[in-house]
DNA sequence: ACTTTTAATGAACACATGTTCAATAAGTTT
DNA sequence: AAACTTATTGAACATGTGTTCATTAAAAGT
C-alpha cells in the first residue's frame, strides 16, 4: 500500500517550485497558475492535492515542525533548577526559530493566515503541557490548566513575535538571558 | 476640507454589504465582485478606496479597536493590591470581547491573515506598557522592557486564544478567576 | 446659480480561479 | 509482459481579479 509515485513527483516539483519563488516574491503574489507554470504541472493537477498555494507551503512546514520536535527532545544541559529548565527547553526553541528564519519570517507576516500562528501554538504547547503538568496540577485544583497552558504558550510566543519585529538581530545567548530574567521576576514554580 | 461626501457612501454601502454578508458565509469566501453587486457600487470604484476585502473588515475593526480603547481607559473597582489591578484592567478586555464576540471569533479564525491579530496585540501591548512601567522598570537595569511587555502582552492574548477555542464558554467571572489565579501563581510583581 | 473639481461609472482588457470531462500515460498488480 | 488502476493532461467554461480610460454626475467652491 505505498503511495504512487506520481503524487510524490508531482508533490515534490510543487514544492520545489514554490521554494524558488519564494525567494524572489512573498508568498501572497504566488498564483497557482504561476506556481503550475513553474513546477511543469496541469492546473488541474494542482487541485487534485491542494486547495490554495498555502496549503503547498504547509505541507512543507511540517518538516519544520518535526524538526522542531525533534530538537525540543533532545537533551540539553539540565540543572536541578526548574527555571533553568524552561530556559534550557526554551533555548532550543530559539535555536531553531533561527535556522530557519526565512520561514519563521514568512509565518509571522501580518499578511499570512493565523493557521501557521496555531501551528506553532499547538507545537509549543505540548512542549509546555508536559513541562508543566507534573509539580503545578495537583496543588490548585480549581485551576483550569488549559488556560494556564495557553497563557504560558503564548507568552513565549510573545518572545518570538518581539525577536521577529526586531527582525531577528537580538542573539540567542542575549534572547535566553531576557527570557530568564523575565521568568525570574515572575518566579513560575517557586512553590516546588 | 472635509471629506467627499461621496466617498462616505460608498464606503458605508460597502460596510454595510459585508456586515449583511458576514451573516451567512466566511469572511474568505467573500469576493470583490460580490461584495460591489450587493452594495450596489462599481467594481473599479472598489478599487479606488481598498485594495482587497479585508481591508473594508480593518476599517470597521478600527471603530472596534477604539471601545477596546475606551473601555480600558474607563476606572474599574481599583484595589492597592498589583495584581487586582491587572486583573480589574484584564476584565475589561474580556468584557469587551464578550462584547463584540461575533468579530472576534472573525479575529481568531485560523484563515484569516495575522494583521489583525497584530492589531489586536499593540492595542493591548499600550496598555500593558503603561501597566508596567512605573514599579519594574529602574529596577532591573538589564531587561529589555520589550521582550517583557511582548511576553505578558501575549500571555493575556493566549488566553484570548483559548477561550476562543473553547467556543466562549467559560463565562467572564470564571475567566477573570483563572487569570488571577495564574498570575497569583506568577506573582508578576511582588518586588513592589 | 454657475463653475470647478473629482468621485463614480461602464466597458474593455489580459490574466487567475475553480470546476468538469474524456483521453492519455504512468504506475501498480497479476 | 499483459492487464489493471488511477494520476495527469488539455480543453473548455463561467466567474473573479486588477487595471485602464473616456464619460457622466455629484459635490464643493465661488
Amino acid at each position: 500500500m505505498k503511495k504512487d509515485l506520481r503524487i510524490i513527483k508531482t508533490k515534490e516539483s510543487l514544492r520545489h517550485a514554490l521554494i524558488s519563488l519564494l525567494k524572489t516574491k512573498s508568498i501572497e503574489t504566488i498564483s497557482i497558475a504561476e506556481l503550475c507554470r513553474l513546477a511543469q504541472i496541469n492546473r488541474g493537477t494542482f487541485y487534485l492535492h491542494y486547495k490554495d498555494v498555502h496549503e503547498v507551503f504547509k505541507e512543507y512546514l511540517d518538516v519544520i515542525v518535526e524538526d522542531l520536535r525533534k530538537s525540543y527532545e533532545e537533551p540539553y544541559y539540565k540543572t536541578n533548577y526548574k527555571i533553568k529548565d524552561i530556559t534550557a527547553d526554551m533555548i532550543k526553541i530559539f535555536h531553531h526559530v533561527k535556522k530557519y528564519q526565512d520561514f519563521y519570517q514568512i509565518i509571522f507576516d501580518e499578511r499570512i493566515p493565523m493557521m501557521y500562528y496555531y501551528l506553532l501554538f499547538d507545537t509549543v504547547r505540548t512542549f509546555m503541557r508536559d513541562s508543566i503538568e507534573e509539580g503545578l496540577l495537583a496543588a490548585q485544583h480549581e485551576l483550569k490548566v488549559d488556560y494556564l497552558i495557553s497563557y504560558q504558550t503564548n507568552a513565549i510566543l510573545g518572545i518570538l513575535i518581539e525577536w521577529h519585529r526586531q527582525e531577528y538581530k537580538t542573539s540567542i545567548t542575549e534572547l535566553n538571558k531576557q527570557l530568564f530574567m523575565i521568568i525570574s521576576i515572575h518566579d513560575p514554580f517557586r512553590m516546588q
